[in-house]
DNA sequence: AGCGTATGCGGACACGTGTCCACTTGACAG
DNA sequence: CTGTCAAGTGGACACGTGTCCGCATACGCT
């Protein structure tokens, strides 16, 4: 499956292809693919081997900030229950999603494209964990999968520019809510005190 | 705010290129612009002057699809206890955009657009009535808004050809129970026979 | 070093979108 | 009926995307 080596040439343009869509991204945050290919001194058709699409290319430009998020799961859930380690996570999704729209673009794949039927890419492996100590938990439904939050997520990349940055958070509080369990915070198998709706 | 009365020409050109519209949708499920225009006969400007997007162009094709879609909304209420309108409502909704993506577009403006601010349009307002009958029942968030479910709903538009259409419904129950108040299907207050579901 | 070839290159191209503006024409006054 | 002019037209254009394919060259082999 690692694809048979690059050649030496093809290496170093798809590292420039890389730093070069870091460098745009900074300045301005479009990232139309023909500046790229430009700015890096190659042509389309080498950018577009490369990165087939726009998403692939800011999912590389992006993976040190995928880690991060991804790392914050496995912390989160070290600190807090299950269900405010998922809750805790979405809020971090968030947070990265209105800094750097490209993230988004890097995790969408995980809803939108064929690659992505079966491997959702690290985030979902990172939602899958969440989902999984939230379902030992009782807290989070157990029907639930990592494509469906992915999904659901996928709200997060409409939002963008509109001031509607500050209804993110509500919106993710409804999605929380429909992943949880009936009883609400506490699975009432555990014996804990239930507070009752 | 009605546009003060349209030429002879202009409405008949207007009127011409809904018509091709539906026409093209019919047989591909594509829609150029730019087909429309040489279809109908008329220049890109007065194609883009009497529909700026593409989706104001769907939105009028689609027109009468909508209006059943709102329709349904007030039958359902009618039938059934808020929570299970609401329900079967969405339903409704995914089961439209299935067979005809194109009223995802006509109800997208409700979520990403600036004139939808404040006007939601006509699912808006559905959504709306049903939202507020479920508040009344107390089955239904009291925080949940017409565009919190707009956007929510978003997550159908991105789904299409995928085989993913049968997970729809699945996602619509996540969201559904998002929207839901803690207690479940009984608020309590009212003391209605809900089967369930 | 010299050679053959698969691998990768890069830009022309086909196609789509949306804007702009010089020109046309419908509608109404005289 | 005719003149006037704003409303409306339509297509050229600028820009973006993504594909295709003739060509260059890095690499392995001798």
């Amino acid at each position: 499956m690692a694809e048979r080596r690059l050649r030496a040439d093809a290496l170093s343009n798809r590292a420039r292809i890389v730093q070069v869509a870091r460098d745009l991204l900074s300045s301005t945050s479009e990232l139309p693919m023909n500046a790229v290919a430009k700015a890096a001194g190659v042509g389309q058709g080498t950018l577009y081997r490369n990165f087939p699409t726009r998403e692939a290319l800011l999912a590389e430009v992006y993976r040190a900030d995928v880690d991060q998020l991804v790392a914050s799961a496995g912390t989160l859930l070290g600190e807090h229950d299950a269900a405010t380690a998922f809750r805790r996570w979405l809020d971090n999704v968030a947070d990265y999603a209105r800094v750097k729209r490209g993230v988004l673009a890097a995790l969408e794949p995980g809803s939108g494209h064929e690659l992505a039927a079966s491997h959702t890419g690290p985030i979902g492996e990172a939602i899958d964990r969440l989902l999984a100590a939230g379902r030992e938990e009782g807290t989070i439904r157990a029907d639930v999968t990592s494509r469906d939050v992915l999904i659901l997520l996928g709200f997060l990349s409409r939002l963008d520019e509109a001031s509607a940055a500050e209804s993110a958070h509500h919106i993710l509080d409804l999605i929380f809510h429909g992943l949880r369990t009936r009883g609400g915070e506490r699975p009432r198998a555990e014996g804990a005190a239930e507070t009752g709706g």
